[in-house]
DNA sequence: AGCCATTATATGGCTTCCAATATATATGTC
DNA sequence: GACATATATATTGGAAGCCATATAATGGCT
């Protein structure tokens, strides 16, 4: 039946339409939370990186993120230049460059433990709801990185 | 107890990243297949409601795609440039842009039609599983659209 | 040592995204 | 009709995001 394939040109019908939405609007309200902080989104996921390891390469960070070099490249040199974090080539292997917090870059966790309570509450979605949507996403992710 | 606090700032118990990530990969595996037809994924999303409505204002287009008019103006003048849309002010109410497709973009609808399975073979999630994911997605872009 | 394939990061060009601001048109009120 | 307010789009400036390509360093292999 030709209308099926028809039905799934309808926006409603999308799959990524509504994670792409979704996206846009939380990074919306991220934005004034993280903006006290200095922070835009995807500096925020780097330093929840940097805040459990410590020490990586562009690449691990690359590799976590699921980001690319073209992306980071630039915007690690703005976390450097504003002193979240530092930049030095690997005396082991100059290829790599290490990444590593600044002292101030350390100091910024202690502000960022109430971020995830403030949306938490802008959100409101029922605990399981969100739970179950994250653990969806999740598999997502997994089985997309899966196939590179 | 001050530990569970901590965790939230654990990237693996974060609810935005795997959306995040999941959003990025996947425009990264509808980029080869839009691309033949001239199109991005922001592109796309505005040719599926154009092929469902045909005659729409810049506005109800943002309002539709949860996108910002700053995104929207120079996106819709390349998709006129490149022939997709015109682009005209509403006669009846000059404050108002009327966005309707060109021959051409009515065209490419047949085209476009293989893109969705394609994409499906591309993530070969079980279907309930995605279609629990977009509604829950959807779910969540409702409840944040409404705190507006 | 010299060469080649591989690896790690950087660069350039283009698109997308937003907030803040500007401009022009409508609408309502007196 | 004049003026304030609201509405619809455009503009500007900065940050992400990707691909394709370039540069530099490493690790064999001969």
């Amino acid at each position: 039946m030709p209308e099926s394939k028809e039905n799934y040109l309808l926006l409603e019908n999308q799959v990524c339409f509504p994670l792409y939405a979704a996206t846009n609007l939380l990074q919306r309200l991220y934005r004034p939370l993280l903006a006290p902080l200095g922070l835009t989104y995807s500096k925020y996921l780097v330093m929840l990186l940097l805040w459990e390891h410590e020490r990586l390469t562009v690449g691990e960070i690359g590799a976590c993120l699921h980001l690319d070099n073209g992306t980071l490249t630039p915007l690690l040199k703005r976390m450097e230049r504003d002193d979240f974090i530092t930049r030095r080539r690997d005396p082991q292997d100059e290829r790599r460059v290490l990444i590593e917090l600044t002292v101030h870059g350390g100091e910024l966790r202690a502000q960022a433990l109430t971020v995830p309570e403030k949306l938490a509450q802008e959100i409101s979605l029922p605990p399981d709801d969100l739970e179950s949507l994250r653990r969806s996403a999740v598999t997502l992710v997994n089985l997309l990185t899966k196939v590179d």
